[in-house]
DNA sequence: TAATATT
């Protein structure tokens, strides 16, 4: 049958012919080979594919810049028939040595990566099957793959994926399936929606290690605050300099960025059954390649206290959401081999950083690194300006498990709900400081558990403060949260019951 | 309730 589309081929024009060669068909199948274990290579692999045809370009994705294996591979045959009898014959059927899924051979897709007629499907039952959910979406159209979640002990993790052939399919399955039943066991109905695209599901992982790690830096991240809220209110006469420890803080949230993206990235990498974290140390080549990056408007240099090591931290702009980048000369040496997450392909943290991931790179600055130690000053004296009134400093003794704190004027209070599992006192008040004098700020600890309740006080020594912390942090999000930032009420109305 | 990856 090859013979019969070569002499197609001959009877096409000279020009045609020079555009496609004879011995290479048009309508050749790519075909995407996934669940490749990474330490094989294409020859290793090429015994594999080679009975079904001859193969036209077969080659292993590599990352651009680091050149690591991505576990998946694009195959063309010089005939189509060979791809589908290839298909037919390995997808799914083997599992490779290592990997704990079987080999994946399929079409590939072209650029928008079958992603606008991708649906992600929650909230399923643990004992539904691919089959099941097939019936279920089956009416809406032609069903190119299903797979359910699952975790490595094979139990649903309770969503899937579905592809339609068209997004007109999935957008009508959406339109009559999300939110129509609740599945047994499932705890609200069912969701269907479009999948995450690769930029949003970076995202996600960048702001679940942002939410993970703990510490955050509203300077660097939040791009629209404080500053702007400020400057427009003029509740400040001007924003003051960033103050040393947030020198230092930029360092550390351009290292567990360079961590958090790398690790991020390093998600391909990662051998099955691990997953990001690991006690890896940061390794040099994150620092140089971070080198190169320069955010817009960050260039200044200053003098870590911790290290003495040169930092760099973000310039004055007026729009915060001009500094969605890292701002990194050096990273402190005090940081590396303090238990980051894998910063082994810290490469790739660049790549994802130089690759069009400013908001990635922003949300991953949010994230800082666990052990930072206090700078002299947060808890005690106002970082900015004036101490506070006498009377109102907390008290060193005061124990921070004890749940009390010390109250501002009124309309200076407020109460944070959702505040991430790792803030204590000091952190509540770092994230705050920006918007003025705190004289107080106070996280709740269980006290039979001795952890955070995720709520906690500020007070502010003026109510305009407090109400330009509520403009920029009310919904600010922390990884899967948005935090609550609303005014205290006055104590004698605050006896519901 | 979010993943093994798509030049």
């Amino acid at each position: 049958m090859f013979d019969k589309d070569c002499g197609n081929n001959q009877q096409q024009t000279q020009q045609q012919v020079l555009q496609q060669p004879p011995q290479v068909q048009p309508d050749r199948i790519k075909l995407f080979i996934g669940q490749i274990p990474r330490h094989l290579g294409e020859n290793d692999l090429k015994p594999l594919f080679d009975p079904y045809g001859p193969i036209l370009e077969f080659s292993i994705l590599r990352d651009k810049l680091t050149g690591i294996h991505k576990g998946c591979a694009f195959l063309t045959y010089v005939h189509k028939e060979s791809a589908i009898l290839a298909q037919r014959a390995l997808h799914d059927k083997h599992v490779l040595p290592g990997m704990n899924r079987p080999i994946q051979v399929k079409p590939a897709d072209t650029d928008n990566r079958g992603e606008d007629r991708k649906l992600f499907v929650g909230m399923l039952s643990k004992s539904q099957k691919e089959e099941d959910i097939k019936a279920l979406f089956a009416p809406f159209g032609g069903i190119e793959e299903c797979t359910i979640l699952r975790g490595t002990d094979g139990t649903s993790k309770g969503c899937a994926f579905v592809k339609f052939g068209t997004h007109q399919e999935a957008a009508a399955a959406i339109n009559s399936l999300h939110g129509s039943q609740t599945m047994p066991g499932a705890s609200s109905s069912l969701v269907v929606k479009f999948a995450d695209t690769e930029k949003e599901r970076q995202l996600r992982r960048m702001q679940q290690m942002a939410g993970n790690m703990g510490i955050l830096n509203p300077f660097v991240f939040n791009p629209y605050g404080p500053y702007p809220y400020m400057a427009a209110a003029q509740q400040q006469p001007a924003p003051p300099p960033p103050p040393p420890y947030l020198v230092g803080l930029n360092g550390l949230n351009a290292a567990a960025a360079a961590a958090a993206a790398a690790a991020a990235a390093n998600n391909s990498n990662a051998t099955p059954n691990t997953t990001g974290m690991n006690g890896t140390t940061l390794s040099s080549p994150a620092i140089s390649m971070l080198n190169g990056g320069q955010g817009a408007g960050g260039q200044h240099n200053g003098t870590d206290l911790y290290n003495g090591l040169t930092q760099t931290y973000p310039a004055h702009s007026p729009d915060m959401r001009e500094q969605q980048i890292l701002y990194v000369d050096v990273l402190p040496q005090a940081l590396l081999g303090q238990g980051l997450p894998n910063g082994a392909d810290a490469a790739a943290a660049a790549a994802l950083h130089t690759a069009g991931y400013p908001a990635a790179a922003a949300a991953a600055a949010a994230a800082a690194a666990a052990g930072l130690q206090p700078y002299p000053g947060v808890g005690g004296a106002g970082i900015y300006g004036s101490p506070p009134p006498m009377g109102l400093v907390p008290s060193m003794g005061m124990s921070s498990r004890e749940g009390c704190s010390i109250s501002g004027p009124e309309g200076c209070n407020l109460f944070i709900y959702h505040l991430p599992q790792e803030f204590g006192d000091a952190e509540l008040m770092q994230m705050f400081l920006p918007f003025g004098n705190v004289i107080s700020s106070k996280v709740f600890i269980d006290r039979a558990t001795n952890q955070s309740k995720c709520f906690g006080f500020v007070s502010f020594d003026n109510p305009a403060s407090a109400q330009a912390a509520i403009q920029a942090m009310n919904g600010f999000q922390i990884g899967m949260k948005r935090l609550k930032v609303q005014l205290k009420r006055p104590k004698d109305a605050s006896r519901p019951y």
